[in-house]
DNA sequence: GCACTACCGTGT
DNA sequence: CACGGTAGTG
């Protein structure tokens, strides 16, 4: 079961575009394991990490340097011959560049983004390179639905244990530290796995709590709803192909599918639309990003200091930092969520000025400030060079009918 | 439509 | 008590 190494390949890239540290490790991502390369130089040029993610059928290994990706395939036995691998090299390539969407040009964006929001440009600098993930919205939608009301580091133990329980390992590779340790790579399980009786009390058992019910019946409903035959090529599942059928719908329509799943609440099927279904203007809107809008945004507090987070108030938040940031205001939230985790080195700013709601209008004194904070207030969403046309309709469809499908009862 | 509350487990 | 919420009530 054990693979021998191959040469890294390079993809010129600037460090700019793409920051592997911030991204693969900031909660979009569970399943990405880290490893420290134990460089006895001090230069810099040299990577100082492997990034290494399991797919159904290879393992894929990452390092960066300031001007490239450095990028390696490792298969399972039988070892393919030498043009097999320069193959599955290939297949591995535009992985990449689907998943990392290296297509979108971020350091625009990053100006785009600071140009209309004083806030922004002041972190900007100290935080780039992170850009959302196109993932697979399969293992998304599970991921999230273990996010809800919880932390990073649990986060990343039950998704790497819910690999380790219901896929077979894929390989075996050693460690890249030099230890010699040897570690197994599990893909993610698909939907039929989960779907079977007894899932729900096992995962009770390895600690997932009463998101264990919530990942059971959502797997089983899509089995049930969607089937699990096996594309013979493409070597998933029918319901998870459905799942990716979602990314040709529309922002809405997309939404209310994702809120039929028991365990899926608006926070986390906005959190799919934004990171697997390719909707690049949505913010999902949880108490960290209510906290920002408070500190940064002039976002009135609560009146009774609660977190509550409403309906109304999350419509709120999420279509003002749209009317911020423009058509990518989902990629600009993960900048500045980024920014807090790191516990917010925000001190230089100025007070928070402008109200996100409603403006005071007898302060003639700060509203020319509550303009330098946030320029494009009072002006409606951008839909210029940096949207393409798919982001340019997702503004254009601002009812459906979906929209007020409620969320059905099942048994 | 809207405001509660319970919830599994971990960290402070 | 809070935590990167949601389902189930009234």
């Amino acid at each position: 079961m054990t693979s021998l190494p191959t040469a890294f390949l390079a993809l010129p890239l600037p460090i700019v575009q793409l920051s592997l540290s911030a991204v693969l490790k900031c909660g979009q991502s569970f399943r990405w394991t880290a490893y420290s390369l134990n460089i006895d130089s001090e230069n810099a040029c040299l990577p100082t990490h492997e990034y290494r993610f399991c797919l159904r059928d290879r393992v894929v290994c990452l390092r960066q340097t300031p001007t490239s990706i450095l990028y390696r395939t490792v298969l399972p036995n039988p070892q393919p011959n030498v043009d097999q691998r320069k193959l599955h090299e290939a297949e591995t390539l535009l992985w990449l560049k689907d998943y990392f969407q290296l297509d979108v040009n971020l350091a625009s964006l990053y100006e785009e983004w600071g140009s209309r929001d004083k806030v922004f440009s002041e972190i900007k600098d100290r935080f780039s390179g992170i850009r959302i993930l196109r993932q697979d919205p399969w293992e998304n939608l599970i991921s999230f639905i273990c996010s809800s009301n919880n932390n990073i580091s649990r986060i990343t133990k039950m998704v790497q244990n819910l690999s380790k329980e219901y896929s077979s390992p894929l390989l075996s590779l050693s460690v890249p530290d030099g230890s010699g340790v040897e570690e197994i790579y599990h893909p993610f399980p698909p939907p039929s796995a989960l779907a079977h009786p007894d899932v729900s009390a096992r995962l009770r058992s390895l600690g997932f709590g009463y998101r264990a019910e919530f990942i059971h019946r959502t797997a089983k409903m899509l089995v049930e709803t969607h089937g699990n035959t096996v594309h013979p090529r493409e070597q998933d599942e029918s319901s998870e192909q459905w799942l990716r059928t979602l990314r040709d719908m529309n922002t809405e329509d997309a939404r209310a599918e994702l809120l039929k799943f028991v365990g899926v609440g608006r926070k986390v099927a906005d959190c799919v639309l934004l990171m697997s279904l390719g909707k690049t203007d949505v913010v999902p809107v949880d108490t960290h990003v209510y906290q920002i809008a408070i500190k940064y945004y002039g976002m009135k507090a609560s009146p009774k200091g609660k977190m509550n987070m409403t309906p109304k108030l999350y419509e709120e938040l999420s279509t003002k930092f749209v009317q911020v940031w423009g058509g990518y205001a989902g990629w600009a939230h993960s900048v500045l969520f980024t920014s807090d985790l790191k516990s917010f080195s925000l001190h230089g700013l100025p007070p928070p000025m402008s109200p996100l709601s409603t403006p005071t209008k007898n302060r003639k004194k700060r509203s020319r400030e509550m303009t330098d904070l946030v320029p494009t207030f009072s002006t409606p969403p951008s839909t210029s060079s940096l949207s393409d046309s798919s982001t340019a309709t997702e503004f254009a469809c601002s009812k459906s009918p979906a929209e007020r499908v409620k969320k059905r009862a099942r048994k």
